[in-house]
RNA sequence: GCCGGGAUGGCGGAAUUGGUAGACGCGCUGGACUCAAAAUCCAGUGUCUGUGAGGAUGUGAGGGUUCGAGUCCCUCUCCCGGCACCA
């Protein structure tokens, strides 16, 4: 046994172990359970970073602990290898993307390798090569046909200058990335998956996922947004716009219909372009252009000012028959319901700071609480006096605008009655709408009805007169899939000009994408070559055009998980292996994919079961949402702009409390600036990279740092002294097992010759004592680990470890010797130190492998940990006579008690009562009462 | 703006789900070893107060429920993730 901890070779050498012995090639004929563990596939960026590097570890700790378990583990791993950043290395490098893509694969495979992953690596799959992509090819041509993909016109961002579609990631301050102009939305035909088709399914599949974090669940409910409602018909006289004389709206609150007061509509809409056209002058026309202006992203577009623009035309209230304004207003979003609002000021906020900024009128037609109260009470003071509330006038007008004009009218208004109306008018919020649900007030024939009850009544009322109908509404939109880029899976299409949109016949898949091509920036390379795009008719045979738009590549890693299963099959996008690994047992990945992929991996495998491809409705029983890395930043300023430092590169200075006082760059020794603790970013330059840790101290301590420096779904501070602890422990554990190398040979000879676990009543109280401490800490640890919080598993093997060094065999006193004989003495004193050892490598194994598995060998505990059985905990061994109890005083802590376990309640009060602190406490009196939590406190109420 | 999450010593975090707040680790202070340093080992370490035993106080802020609140309820502040063409 090597005196000092060496990584880097026990590393390799365990990992040659494994290699060698095929360890991790996971097939279907184990006959053991099988446990499907998957990471979220990296996009191949150039270097691993430390979000990788904890995501593999999750992944390999959970693939490890379940292997011990007694499971069939199959953890691949591959490469989500299409997507912008390698075209954006092509232009700043004069690389072709996929020379880039392919060499950045090799070294981040080496990288991964060394972190001593347990990966079946004849699974890896990549998603640019055609193997990969022909199927998802040839899924998009059977999924066309279907009509579950379809072809329709959506918005992009489009950058004037460079003539070239943007992804909002390109759009910076609502400019161009490279040109700097500002960016325009434009409308082009592109290809859309129906998942609204889908969007109850993929709602109500949430609640079968029982092994799902609540929070994404609930984003993703949200992400669905399912709302009731109602679309109600707005008659005008625009004949000419194909709506058939009706503006269509979708509302969730058809009990303010009454407090409409205006209409909206977006920019895009019809009724918008149509007014443009005949007004005769050029602002609306002006107004419809500048909302053109700036990006597609809906935060952009939620944030910007609200503003807005009368088209001068009317619609007709369906009830009143009112004349309401038509306005355009840019919070009103083309994409989700019909494109137009019915505006109510009152009671909801957008509405009303719209109505604010453009004095339009604010009807108050739902009362709650107090508001209700004095409302009422008004009423009938008007009553009282004998005057009549003029209902219709009182509708049209509005509460606060009817009763600031009727009390002038009023030829000798009650004191009382003026009281009523100050009253409520001090209640009726006017800063501020009421956007909770309440009692209509001031809605002629609905007046008095609550929330439901109005819904129903107006929605019948609609319905019986053709102006509306219930309706549920999604926010959901169907998923555009085309990108007018070239680093892509191309979108298996011929454009013919006989026979329209034909999708590429099953023998001429894939679509290869070429590989050699220039890049410059501006429009899609394919788009230019003649050599790609041109083409025959699989109909007809006439020349036709093919489609140079590729995929988004959200679609590739939609089905990656089910390709593990059968990554070499010729003959279709999965075979009937896909039967023995599906579904994904546990799947491992960053909280930023909590909507978008997660929300997209289950459509496909519903799109999949509908194919008859895959069995089951959902991909991924277990999730395990993991927070980001995050470190510390360090900069200057020079002339007002802040130069990022790299925190490797500072020295930190504490007081002698440990309080950071300053940092210095250690290059010069003058000051830097201490920043915040932020995302890992090349922005910041405040990345560590996992490789010079590795390097430095071994996989074993980034792995082991990683998972104990925080819980995995929390995000995770990087600090360079707790990579020296995690190490400090892995050194104290090596140097352990070689002080007492002999000890643990003769304790696992003492396991190994009691086949039943010796005598333990033959054994000191000293022994029995430490050994239900180890086997409490197991129990800890394996809760924890069930719980899927390493970072305490960590903690418990780091206690374990405290008190071996603490309880070391050689200490059996004469006295021990006396009563119970040397050799049982020992021999029980061994048999546990040796058992608390190998609890200690096994827990510790799936987070440290390497120097786990070199002990476990070398100690002679057997030839591979991953093939030991987990430890589990003896019940036995957790027995005690005796407990110690809290004793409080009002729920303050004033002492202890040991007491014999089965102690009765009326006894437990008795000696909490007779207590030192309790007597003090009392000053003579006598309690209140006395609460008895058993196990646990006494407290004493005075 | 909307949706989701978070806030506990100098720092990362723990607290068996309403029952001893600060486990474990880092840092810091003191000591041992050493010619010296590193490494290692031992002791201490929330804050205030007291010579001490002890006492008071303390989980982002403010209120509430309870014998008892880091944990439950209400209001607020700040930070992080997502927002459909980054992956």
């Amino acid at each position: 046994m090597q005196p000092i901890y060496q990584p880097k070779d026990i590393e390799i050498n365990a990992q040659q172990h494994w290699d060698i012995r095929n360890t991790f090639r996971a097939t279907e004929t184990s006959g053991k359970p099988k446990y499907y563990c998957l990471s979220m596939f990296p996009y191949p960026s150039g270097k691993l970073h430390m979000g990788h590097v904890r995501n593999y570890t999750i992944g390999d700790v959970l693939s490890r602990y379940h292997r011990m378990k007694g499971y069939n583990v199959m953890q691949p791993m591959g490469w989500d290898a299409f997507g912008l950043p390698a075209e954006n290395a092509a232009l700043a490098n004069n690389v072709p993307p996929a020379a880039w893509t392919y060499s950045n694969i090799e070294h981040m495979k080496q990288q991964l390798k060394s972190l001593g992953l347990g990966i079946d690596w004849a699974r890896e799959i990549t998603t640019c090569k055609p193997e990969y992509y022909r199927w998802e090819q040839w899924l998009f041509t059977r999924l066309f046909k279907k009509g579950i993909i379809y072809k329709k016109t959506a918005s992009v961002n489009w950058d004037p200058m460079d003539q070239t579609v943007l992804a909002n990631e390109q759009v910076i301050d609502g400019c161009g990335w490279r040109s700097g102009a500002p960016v325009e939305k434009r409308d082009i035909p592109m290809y859309f998956f129906r998942i609204t088709q889908y969007a109850d399914e993929l709602l109500q599949g949430l609640d079968t996922l029982p092994g799902w974090p609540e929070q994404v669940k609930t984003m993703q409910v949200n992400w669905i947004g399912k709302s009731h409602g109602c679309e109600i018909y707005f008659p005008h006289d625009m004949e000419t716009v194909g709506s058939g004389g009706m503006l269509k709206v979708y509302t969730t609150r058809p009990d303010t219909l009454m407090g409409a007061t205006y209409v909206a509509v977006a920019a895009e809409h019809p009724l918008a372009r149509r007014a443009a056209e005949i007004s005769e002058k050029n602002e609306l026309a002006n107004f419809i252009a500048e909302c053109k202006r700036g990006g597609t992203a809906e935060a952009d577009v939620a944030t910007m000012e609200k503003k807005g623009m009368d088209t001068g035309l009317f619609v007709r209230h369906p009830v009143t028959g009112e004349k309401l304004p038509i306005w355009i207003a840019n919070y009103v979003l083309m994409g989700y319901g019909e494109g137009a609002v019915m505006a109510v000021p009152a009671h909801d906020e957008r509405d009303f700071e719209f109505a604010t900024k453009y004095n339009l009128p604010v009807k108050h037609v739902i009362a709650s609480g107090e508001l209700l109260d004095v409302w009422k009470k008004l009423e009938a003071q008007f009553e009282a006096d004998g005057y009549e509330l003029n209902r219709e006038d009182l509708d049209t007008m509005g509460m606060f605008a009817y009763l600031s004009i009727v009390l002038m009218d009023l030829p000798t208004p009650s004191e009382a009655l003026i009281e009523a109306v100050h009253e409520f008018a001090a209640q009726l919020q006017l800063e501020s709408p009421n956007t909770q649900y309440g009692t209509l007030v001031c809605s002629g024939n609905y007046s008095g009805m609550d929330f439901q009850e109005a819904f129903d009544a107006i929605s019948t009322y609609l319905t019986a007169m053709g102006l509306g109908k219930k309706r549920s509404q999604f926010r959901l939109r169907d998923w555009g899939i085309s990108r007018q880029r070239y680093w892509g899976c191309p979108i298996p299409i011929i454009h013919c000009f006989t026979c329209g949109d034909v999708p590429v016949p099953d023998e001429q898949l894939p679509v290869v994408l070429p590989e050699q091509v220039a890049i410059t920036g501006a429009g899609s390379p394919l788009a230019k070559m003649p050599e790609f795009y041109m083409t025959t008719c699989p109909q007809c045979g006439k020349a036709a055009k093919r489609e140079t738009d590729t995929m988004d590549t959200f679609v590739e890693s939609s089905w990656y998980y089910a390709r593990y299963a059968s990554p070499d099959c010729a003959t279709g996008m999965v075979d009937e292996r896909a039967r023995h690994w599906l579904p994904v047992d546990q799947y491992i990945g960053g909280i930023e994919h909590a909507i978008l992929h997660l929300l997209y991996a289950r459509f496909f495998h519903k799109l999949m079961r509908d194919e008859g491809l895959v069995q089951g409705d959902e991909p991924f029983k277990n999730l395990l949402t993991q927070g980001m890395v995050i470190a510390p930043t360090f900069y200057r300023e020079d002339a007002g702009k802040k130069m990022w430092i790299n925190p490797a590169d500072v020295d930190v200075k504490t007081d002698d409390r440990g309080r950071p006082v300053g940092a210095t760059l250690r290059a010069d020794g003058q000051t830097v600036i201490i920043g915040g603790t932020e995302k890992m970013a090349k922005s910041k330059n405040n990345g560590v990279d996992p490789q010079a840790i590795i390097d430095q101290y071994g996989a074993d301590t980034a792995r082991l740092f990683i998972m104990f420096a925080a819980p995995p779904d929390q995000q995770l501070e990087w600090s360079d002294a707790g990579v020296e602890g995690a190490f400090r422990f892995l050194k104290r554990v090596w140097n352990f097992a070689n002080a007492y190398e002999n000890d643990l040979h003769t304790g696992i000879q003492c396991m190994r010759t009691n086949a039943n676990p010796v005598e333990w009543k033959a054994a000191t109280k000293q022994t029995l004592d430490f050994r239900r401490q180890v086997h409490l800490l197991l129990k800890q640890a394996n809760y924890d680990l069930c719980k899927q919080q390493f970072n305490t598993v960590v903690s418990a093997c780091m206690k374990l470890s405290n008190l071996l060094e603490s309880n070391l065999p050689s200490m059996v006193s004469s006295e021990d010797i006396a009563t119970y004989g040397l050799v049982s003495v020992k021999e029980a004193q061994w048999y546990a130190f040796s058992e608390a050892f190998s609890i200690l490598l096994r827990l510790l194994s799936p987070i440290a492998p390497h120097i786990t598995q070199t002990l476990w060998q070398e100690l002679g505990y057997g030839d591979d940990i991953l093939t030991a059985p987990w430890p589990e905990v003896d019940e036995a061994a957790l027995e005690q006579d005796e407990i110690e109890l809290v004793i409080q005083v009002n729920g303050k802590l004033r002492g202890n008690l040991r007491v014999a376990k089965d102690t009765d309640n009326a006894a437990l009060e008795r000696f909490a009562l007779a207590h030192e602190a309790v007597q003090k406490q009392l000053e003579g009196g006598t309690p209140k009462k006395i609460i008895v939590v058993p196990g646990r406190l006494i407290n004493v109420v005075t």
